[in-house]
RNA sequence: GGAAGAAUGGCAGAGCGGUCGAAUGCGGCGGUCUUGAAAACCGUUGACUGUAACAGGUCCGGGGGUUCGAAUCCCUCUUCUUCCGCCA
């Protein structure tokens, strides 16, 4: 969420930086402001009215100690048509916080500077691109085909427990699976993230304190019954850790990483471009999370980005980093880096984590602060990415390291397998 | 799921309906003393809003009510603790 004070003091500013995302609704910035204004202006009435009925309930007071019954009666008298204008004023203040709070969070962060102005994919800057392109001879398989010839997925059993979108990994799949998980959050620990087992469930307002509510509720799965949503990333919990929180500067960064399932209902993303492992309803992703000073945000969104390039180069997989464009990016984000891996089989990029700098726009939301070296409290930033998504790494891995025999299991997974060929 | 109790500042813990943003202790910060440190002593130490700056306003788990006036009384929700039941 936008400061409203940031918005006030530079809403020409703000007006350019949202074109760049094609905001459709600029008129709600001169909405804020309006209401805003408004939203003073009552807050002053209400606040001297107030002032006048506690100065009058401590004359009371006073006068009922001292005795004096009839003179405190007066002031009461005087004093009861006041309450009702109170109530009336702060009526009125709770419906324009009300429309203002609704506006505000309708406006998406501001882009960065760097950020290209584009609407589609198309738009996206690609920032380097790492490896040569494999090539595989013409009997290559895609890895639906190679999970199915060598046991290692079998979709059609998640389809009779659940559905579409939730495959089954069997056998060397699954310790495949188990074997990224680790290696993942055993790089992450060398970084010197801390790992936190989060609740893969959560309440409305930390969907709130992420972005994804409002409004972007049906892109997660809800348990009605107990109105609470699966996760569609471990950000959401790893990040609402600090909601409602003042930390010292010196705690600063904080560093935290996680393992989770995501929960995504990719509501309208059916057909083409969805077979396997592309596009799924639950898949594994291990995730890192900063909570940094605002001076060192940027310098840091590098550093998790090398961190995710090193995993895709031990991998040994080729891939791409994009620098999204400004309507591309995610809602909360200010800058998005994605990183594509290269599909041999399938002959196109497949993107398997996302590095982004929300700057204050979570931290905001979720009313987490610091308190800075002169006794000021001020908002961090936040960052998080992918480190990383499991589904499509585990499906270029099938892909590009195939061969006639088998699969090759890369050199830094073995310890973690225990074998290093599958067939 | 049933019963009882509780929720106050970073923590612990007071708080007859008016003088309470809130005692006291610990912790934090600044200072005196000291070669330095510890101890001792003195001072200081919540958040939000608002203003050019003062002033003013709001907040004692959330919401609502009674009252001229609520941390204190009433209703309600939530959470926690203890006991019972169930259970990986």
């Amino acid at each position: 969420m936008l400061q409203v004070s940031y918005i006030r003091e530079n809403k020409e500013e703000v007006l350019a930086r949202l074109a760049v995302r094609n905001f459709a609704e600029p008129q709600l910035v001169e909405e804020v402001i309006h209401l805003d204004d408004q939203r003073k202006r009552t807050q002053a009435q209400a606040d001297e009215l107030l002032a006048k009925g506690n100065a009058a309930a401590k004359q009371i007071g006073e006068l009922m100690r001292n005795g004096k019954k009839e003179e405190a009666e007066a002031i009461k008298a005087e004093t009861s048509s006041n309450k009702e204008e109170v109530k009336a004023l702060q009526d009125e203040l709770a419906q324009i916080e009300h429309d203002l709070q609704q506006r505000l969070v309708q406006l998406p962060n501001l882009p960065h500077k760097s950020v290209p102005a584009g609407k589609t994919p198309e738009d996206n800057e690609v920032v380097l691109v790492n490896g040569d392109l494999p090539s595989l001879p013409k009997s290559a398989l895609p890895h639906w085909e190679l999970a199915a010839k060598y046991n290692l997925i079998d979709f059609e059993l998640g389809v009779k427990i659940t559905g579409a979108g939730f495959p089954v990994y069997k056998g060397k799949g699954a310790k495949l699976q188990r074997a990224l998980i680790n290696f993942f959050l055993a790089e992450a620990d060398k970084a010197g993230y801390e790992e936190m087992m989060v609740p893969h469930l959560v309440n409305e307002a930390s969907g709130f304190g992420t972005g994804q509510l409002p409004d972007k509720e049906g892109q997660m799965y809800h348990v009605g019954l107990d109105n609470l949503f699966l996760i569609p990333t471990a950000e959401v919990p790893v990040t609402n850790l600090y909601r409602d929180v003042i930390l010292k500067e010196e705690e600063l960064p904080i560093k935290n990483c996680g393992y989770t399932p995501c929960f995504r209902r990719e509501a309208g993303s059916y057909g083409a471009h969805v077979r396997g492992l592309n596009r799924l309803h639950q898949f594994d992703k291990v995730e890192i999370v900063q909570v940094v000073h605002p001076d060192h945000s940027y310098d840091v969104l590098e550093q998790m980005s090398a961190h995710v390039q090193g995993l895709l180069q031990k991998l040994g997989l080729q891939y791409r980093v994009l620098r999204l464009c400004g309507g591309d990016m995610g809602f909360t984000s200010a800058l998005t880096y994605d990183m594509e891996v290269f599909s041999a089989a399938q002959e196109r990029w497949l993107e398997v984590s996302s590095v982004s700098n929300f700057e204050t726009f979570q931290s905001n939301r979720l009313k987490l602060r610091f308190k800075g070296k002169e006794g000021k409290t001020q908002l961090p930033h936040t960052l998080n990415g992918s480190a990383l998504a499991l589904p499509r790494i585990l499906a270029s891995i099938l892909e590009n390291f195939q061969t006639e025999s088998g699969i090759k299991v890369p050199a830094c997974l073995v310890p973690y397998t225990g074998f290093d060929f599958i067939n």
